[in-house]
DNA sequence: TACGCTTGTTGAGCAACGCTCAACGAATGA
DNA sequence: TCATTCGTTGAGCGTTGCTCAACAAGCGTA
């Protein structure tokens, strides 16, 4: 027989509005308190402890869902790229030749929103880490196909590793433009897309075949 | 010089009888160990456990050297930035005109034999971690000089910028490109030159974009 | 109401880790 | 020989990731 679970101790348990919930629900509520935390610290101080308290549930139940603390973060990194290719995806009733410039606009309002939690993946975790950096790898080649649609070109090996390269270019630009804004925005991304244009220059690439459609 | 044989090549296990080492030399041999290890696995799988038991002395004497296990990695960090930087330098009998694809065949030959530590540092390290963000920032400015200075350019902010972004151009391209060789190394320096003179043209004229708004 | 099955949930407890601290002992000088 | 310095030790504490046996809420069936 277990203590009355309302008077055991002052200020652990969060109001029992919302008990024993669906398995899938749940999960996606400690996701979403990961990506809540994540805009906060990086994911290395977010415990478990502070994960389920704020889920008002015991700190096995996490495990329950996800076997170690690494799948979790590995989750929550997941569902964060996630966010990053469809926010960075441009609607499609934008006209053809403005698309790159709605892609780069999109995505430097994207890091200056979310600068803090997306430094803490992508600069915080990825290294050493094979399933983070493949996470990363698979969200950076969406983007790369984004921008190749978005520029009209055939994706070749060396357009791919060029563009690639370019977001490394707008990821840093960027990073370090927030710090120190040194021009106006609407100048940085005009910067980026010269940049771009410049980089994937057609002499610097095999010329691809016309006609591929949008 | 000392009795031991004090690893001037990390790797070297210290033998079990260590000795009572002078405060600095002890302090080296431990960033030593840490600088090794990182190129086996991240930062954060580096337990004081492990760096002690290969030194050969008590988990309580690094504490002695580093307040905690975050400066002790911040240590590490520091050195290994310190010799990317210093590698990244050409000799200074380099002809002016070439200077600059030495610093990039410099850059890529150490992301070649180093990649797993430097990711590991770059991106791999504490994100959101203040600290190491600046100590990242510091070594990139470095590297920004030098590439200044290879260039014979004037340093302005908005060409800093531009050489900061390339930089992340550089970093993302040449782990891409080690994962997947797309095209030979020489190839490689030169698309990595061409981006650089491309992006820090003095008049980067966007030169047939249709319809390019202003 | 009673019974049983499924499954979300708990909480005590273990192991590993970072970190502290009082004390030890090798080197050194007087 | 004694005292001082200082590199070093190792027991031990608090926190944190993680396990596991047991509990209980929902639900069908009778």
């Amino acid at each position: 027989m277990q203590v009355n679970p309302t008077s055991s101790q002052p200020g652990a348990y969060t109001p029992p509005g919302g008990k024993r919930l669906p398995a899938a629900e749940r999960r996606r509520q400690l996701i979403g308190i990961g990506l809540q935390l994540l805009t906060e610290r990086p994911l290395g101080d977010i415990t478990v402890e502070e994960v389920s308290r704020r889920a008002g549930i015991s700190r096995g139940l996490l495990f329950n869902y996800f076997p170690t603390r690494r799948d979790y973060h590995l989750a929550i990194i997941r569902a964060a790229m996630r966010r990053m290719s469809r926010i960075a995806e441009p609607p499609d009733d934008v006209p053809e030749e403005q698309r790159i410039k709605v892609v780069i606009e999109r995505f430097v309002a994207f890091l200056e929103r979310r600068r803090d939690p997306y430094v803490a993946i992508v600069r915080g975790v990825a290294g050493g880490d094979a399933e983070v950096a493949a996470i990363y790898a698979e969200a950076r080649n969406d983007l790369v196909d984004i921008v190749l649609r978005a520029l009209g070109r055939r994706p070749t090996p060396a357009l791919e590793l060029l563009v690639a390269g370019w977001l490394g270019f707008v990821e840093e630009t960027i990073l370090t433009w927030v710090n120190k804004p040194v021009m106006p925005r609407h100048e940085l991304v005009r910067l980026l897309e010269r940049a771009l244009l410049a980089i994937v220059e057609r002499r610097t690439a095999p010329r691809d075949l016309p006609g591929s459609p949008a």
